[in-house]
DNA sequence: TAGACGTGGCA
DNA sequence: TTGCCAAGTCT
């Protein structure tokens, strides 16, 4: 029979001893004892915010590597930091990624703010970011609440309220576990027990530490925890994606610089915020040409919408397709284009990859 | 406040 | 195949 840790504190002690055996091993993680890069930590967290750690690893490398210092990723330009980003998702990411770099170069001195509520005030930083910036980079007793965290705590106290609403709750029972010291270490064990141990799906309750304590382990019912609030269908969507050929050259256009994939480069497209009938797509070509819609179309999932997109392609001689704004990008170098994912399905269908 | 905002992996 | 999920933020 397990005793009882009984008090927040002494449970936030059994998980950092759980943490000291069962730590994983991050790139942007600094050693035991070692003191974090508060730039490491930064983009590290920026680029964790909904992405998963096996996607993050390769990018975060590139970035460290291409722009070691706030101040060098600052003198970059925008279209460059969203190409290294293309295909991580959520643009708006590298968008503010690129903004808040400015502002610490160039207004803070290269030095990022210790205080969870200054931290708060830069671009792309929200609550989770603010607090686990604070905790693992500066040591400050700051909660750090992710959907880990959440996940946690739901089950450890069996919060029977819809997530979005359980979060004051939430916050005030890791705020009472909060150790005087090793703030760091605890935001990352809480985090490193969800992902590893206190999973969504098949929890390993054996092997937690605070599994004497979990109210809903021990009524039988960890993996009915956190309460999910209902889930918005996904609408369905049709569109067309031009391509369109000059040469060895393929025409390519900014986005807007908001909105989606806001600011990347993209083949001009129909709109695709609403649903475009076939009857509607060539209205939407970057010039008159003999479009011919290739016989499979491209498949893609974003976050609030299924597009099913038709690629045309087309090719022409004149210099500049009228009224666009495109470029001419070399098709020899498309892959370094930093293309979305959606792009490149479109591109890989019209056989330029 | 609820919706916008990407992508890949897994059951 | 479909749905769920992963270190959220902004408006």
């Amino acid at each position: 029979m397990i005793e009882p840790f009984q008090t927040p504190r002494k449970r936030a002690a059994a998980l950092l001893a759980w943490y000291d055996a069962h730590r994983r091993d991050l790139p942007w993680r600094a050693g035991p004892g070692e003191r974090a890069d508060p730039y490491a930590v930064w983009l590290s967290e920026i680029m964790l915010q909904q992405t998963t750690v096996a996607t993050v690893r390769g990018y975060y490398e590139a970035f460290l590597a291409r722009w070691p210092t706030v101040e060098a990723l600052a003198a970059a330009p925008l279209e460059d930091v969203l190409a290294a980003w293309a295909g991580l998702g959520y643009y708006a990411r590298a968008r503010n990624l690129h903004a808040c770099a400015g502002r610490v170069a160039r207004e803070l001195g290269g030095r990022f703010p210790q205080s969870e509520a200054a931290l708060r005030g830069l671009p792309g930083v929200g609550p989770y970011t603010a607090g686990a910036i604070a905790a693992i980079a500066f040591d400050a007793p700051s909660a750090a609440i992710d959907g880990n965290v959440e996940r946690v705590m739901a089950r450890l106290h069996a919060i029977a309220a819809p997530l979005r609403q359980a979060k004051p709750l939430v916050r005030e029972k890791v705020e009472e576990m909060l150790p005087a010291a090793r703030a760091g270490d605890f935001a990352q064990a809480l985090m490193d027990l969800g992902a590893t141990v206190c999973t969504p799906r098949a929890p390993n309750c054996g092997a937690c530490p605070l599994a004497a304590d979990c109210v809903a382990y021990r009524c039988g019912v960890a993996e009915a925890y956190p309460i999910k609030g209902k889930k918005a269908e996904k609408p369905k969507r049709r569109g067309a994606i031009f391509v369109l050929q000059r040469g060895d050259f393929a025409l390519l256009a900014r986005r807007p610089p908001k909105g989606l994939l806001g600011g990347m480069s993209a083949f001009p497209a129909t709109p695709f915020d609403r649903d475009v009938p076939p009857d509607d797509w060539l209205g939407f070509a970057p010039c008159p040409a003999a479009w011919r819609a290739l016989p499979e179309s491209v498949a893609h999932v974003f976050t609030h919408f299924a597009l099913s997109a038709t690629v045309f392609v087309a090719r022409t001689t004149s210099p500049r397709p009228l009224g666009s704004a495109g470029r001419w990008a070399a098709l020899s170098d498309l892959d370094k284009e930093g293309l979305p994912t959606l792009m490149r399905k479109a591109a890989a269908a019209a056989g330029l990859l």
